[in-house]
DNA sequence: AAGTGGTCTAGACCACCCC
DNA sequence: GGGTGGTCTAGACCACTTA
């Protein structure tokens, strides 16, 4: 439709949304759409800037974004150019911290949960620590079997210091979202602090994901921290090797 | 020495050094020397300009650098604050690409490497594929051990398009590091799509890390993109379960 | 020499938090 | 209402690329 970058691409700067997040926005659709293809050039920054009637700091603060992902490359004296993979700007698995939820809303799959365990109990020693809590503090504790079209995919145990709120008991975690439920508690999730590692399954384990004692296991640990720089959750997921593959792109700091 | 952000912090605007990136690494200083502990309110960012002696526009720059690395948490009309993990800035690195080489001088440990193949040689049907070459384009395909301090830890199968650059065959990649001859070869690595999984160890992997065979392994498979989109290193690291623990920081993105 | 990205500035206005 | 972060602008100068 829009030649290349070259139609009216409309910015409302009246509208309750960052301008740099509205011209992000519509470079991605240029590229998804297919009106420029990986490896073209975009228009310099300053015809971009009129184009889209803003300034070159706040275009910049969107191409920068777009760096990020791995979607726009730089090149000095040169000019802007997309990536290799970027048409993939839909299909990729960001490299965001995302709910078991999320992902399977991503992939076009039913996720669903069978509860092992849901209560408020004190935490152990070394749950206290990561937390920041005293030891023997209540923990609101939920484990869960995560199934993905009826496939079971994951266990996860994941901890929440229970004077967040009461409410969390109240809800149906067979098909909620813990995320959202922190969400609606007024948590802003910020980011994950994760290791991860390959594991053999143990009984347990196993027993759940219908799989054999000593299977590979993809077990991920991760301490969740707020926007408040509150340390929310603890969550230890252990993914069956063969159902699962952890996605994400990393990139070279500081250049 | 300083107290908190009160010392004459030194900004050099001619020293060749992005000045936003002058002020992070004072910053960082601030907190590593412990005056500006976890928890910490940082001055407002005005009265940090003219401590610096830099504009609002470059300081937030610096500033959001550490967002992304879970050293800072803004508050929006409260202040900037050290997150808790903040002393943490020296051990990690989150979400960045990283040579085995880098890794092990961050960790002090001796990496070293035993050669298990070495040449040139037609790529695979999929390898060109994912490199965005013809089939049986020659590759340089390198396959080593890593061992960090002698202990075997992972066998690394990477393949970098030949017409790169002859000299590549040249070094001795028992010491060498293949990411310090691409940085020389004037290949500047930008980011890398990266897959995860657990697996069980073949025969011949279980050979080389000194292993039982179906012992659990962290397969990872990385395509490394350049800062001019090209497609330049495809590599396969397989690590042993018990001797390795990916470690990283999830961002929430878009916030 | 012209074109293009990279960095930086000074100043403005808004939204949120807390008194 | 005063303090603080969040966003945006217009313009300047530098460094790199290309011809």
């Amino acid at each position: 439709m829009t030649e290349a970058m070259g139609g009216p691409l409309a910015i409302r700067p009246d509208y309750p949304e960052a301008l740099w997040i509205q011209a992000r926005k519509l470079i991605v659709a240029e590229i998804t759409s297919g009106a420029l293809e990986a490896g073209r050039r975009l228009p310099p920054e300053r015809e971009l800037c009129q184009q889209l009637s803003i300034s070159r700091v706040t275009l910049r603060k969107a191409l920068a974004s777009l760096v990020e992902e791995g979607v726009l490359m730089p090149s000095h004296g040169r000019g802007w150019y997309v990536a290799a993979g970027g048409a993939s700007v839909e299909r990729e698995w960001p490299n965001s911290l995302e709910s078991f939820t999320e992902t399977a809303a991503r992939m076009g799959l039913e996720p669903s949960s069978k509860i092992l365990r849901s209560e408020v109990a004190p935490g152990t020693y070394d749950e206290a620590e990561e937390l920041g809590l005293a030891p023997g503090t209540p923990l609101f504790v939920l484990e869960r079997v995560r199934l993905l079209n009826g496939v079971p995919i994951a266990v996860d145990r994941a901890r929440v210091p229970a004077f967040l709120d009461d409410r969390f008991l109240e809800p149906d975690y067979t098909v909620e979202s813990l995320y959202e439920r922190l969400a609606e508690a007024g948590v802003s999730l910020a980011h994950a602090e994760t290791t991860i590692e390959a594991q053999k399954a143990d009984a347990e384990v196993a027993e759940s994901l219908d799989l054999k004692e000593f299977d590979p296991i993809l077990a991920m640990h991760q301490l969740v921290i707020d926007d408040a720089g509150r340390r929310v959750l603890v969550s230890d997921i252990r993914y069956s090797g063969e159902r699962y593959r952890l996605r994400t792109t990393f990139s070279r700091s500081m250049r």
